[in-house]
DNA sequence: CGCCGTGTTGAGTAGACTCAACCCCAGTGG
DNA sequence: CCACTGGGGTTGAGTCTACTCAACACGGCG
């Protein structure tokens, strides 16, 4: 059902994911319903059920993708379902860069829901852990300054992302403007405050959206308390 | 099981809420391992999973109650589930009233949601809920003035609260420190921009803590889009 | 080359924070 | 009966910082 292309993401999720835990039948199921879908950035995802494979997608809440706020991140591996909410019209999801997600018809994806323990298990795990995730965030949001939250951030987002050995170097995966909603700041506090960082010396910056952590200490004790890890 | 003063909380919960969909065999299962705690003001809860009877509980982040963030508020009929979720010990649940809880043992309870689908489901349901919840928070908190996300929480707190006949008089469920912690904003800021609506005539106080809804409209127009009902 | 999307910098303002004092009320004890 | 006490809440003055708005820098692309 996959070409080639997506069969390496798929691969991965069946291999090195919390997902493999599941029995080979569910799995089946699961991959005989869902297809891979290639989102560009600010690509909408129709239908809110599916789980991520690469890159990284966003939760909006408000009624454009240019004034909503970013309310939650969904990493590779994350499921995502929005499905049998109050729908007000005014949650969004889309891709804050190029990606791709497994995606699955809402119904069949809660049919196997049903059929198998294991899986009804595993989405109640991940979707307990997505509200940990969020109440953190919403610590940080009431009780952090911008300084704190970005250092969190950063420090979160570098232990998501792949290093491919390259110390601590790793693309940030939206845009600045978007980075500053989820973070409840101004682009341009963003950008001082990130400058701030660079002045200090515990972050450097290669590109705008290629970041090195040069001293994770200093940027953890800015951050107050490490943020969870992946 | 119980005593004559806490069978009134659970027979409602078993009658009117969104529990009493479950099956008897399921009910019967839960009340056997449930059991109703009474909890004083600012009491912890110990062990993490439990469905709120009476009065509100509050989900704090950080080492102290005193200095820790009020992340999410649970409300009569709502399922706490802090179980398997990484601990670092800055995880508190605490009674920001006097509170009655129906609580579990989590291995008990947990049998019960593999052994019934229905409550499976159930929980899912409501994780689901909570965190869409929680990203509405979160989108309060980064895009909104304190003015929008007191005036937001107000509405909110009245639709939840029983309003006994008594017009939109009602009972805040927290002290001004656990509300401000939740908004976002000290509680100083708090008391001032209550003040500000008292003195627009959009509300008005008999008592600190008893708050009166003079007028939903400009409250709703303050707060921009109201937030999600009970 | 000019345009557009993205990110940064600068100056001024407005609004939340900090710290301190004060008020109110319920308990408590002389 | 009244003074004392402590928790909860409010008010005031001053500071600081994030926001606003505007301009500018940079790179990709038609």
């Amino acid at each position: 059902m996959f070409g080639s292309v997506e069969e390496i993401a798929v691969r991965r999720l069946l291999s090195d994911s919390g997902w493999a835990r599941l029995p080979q039948a569910c799995l089946e199921d699961l991959l005989s319903i869902g297809s891979v879908v290639q989102l560009a950035q600010d690509a909408p995802l129709q239908g809110h059920v599916a789980i991520v494979l690469q890159g990284v997608m966003g939760a909006f809440r408000g009624r454009d993708l240019s004034d909503a706020a970013v309310t939650a991140l969904y990493f590779p591996f994350d499921l995502i379902d929005l499905e049998e909410l109050p729908n007000d019209g005014e949650d969004l999801l889309a891709a804050l860069r190029p990606a791709q997600v497994l995606q699955f018809p809402a119904s069949g994806f809660h049919a196997a829901v049903r059929k198998h323990p294991a899986l009804a298990h595993e989405v109640t795990t991940r979707l307990k852990r997505q509200c940990h995730d969020l109440r953190e965030h919403v610590a940080e949001l009431t009780g952090k300054t911008p300084e704190h939250r970005l250092a969190a951030f950063l420090v979160w987002v570098a232990e998501m992302s792949v290093t491919d050995g390259d110390r601590m170097s790793f693309e940030l995966p939206m845009r600045r403007y978007d980075m500053a909603r989820y973070l409840g700041m101004q682009p341009e506090t963003l950008s001082r405050k990130i400058k701030g960082l660079v002045d200090t010396g515990a972050i450097s910056l290669r590109s705008p959206s290629r970041l090195v952590i040069e001293d994770r200490t200093a940027l953890l004790t800015v951050a107050g308390t490490a943020r969870r890890a992946a």
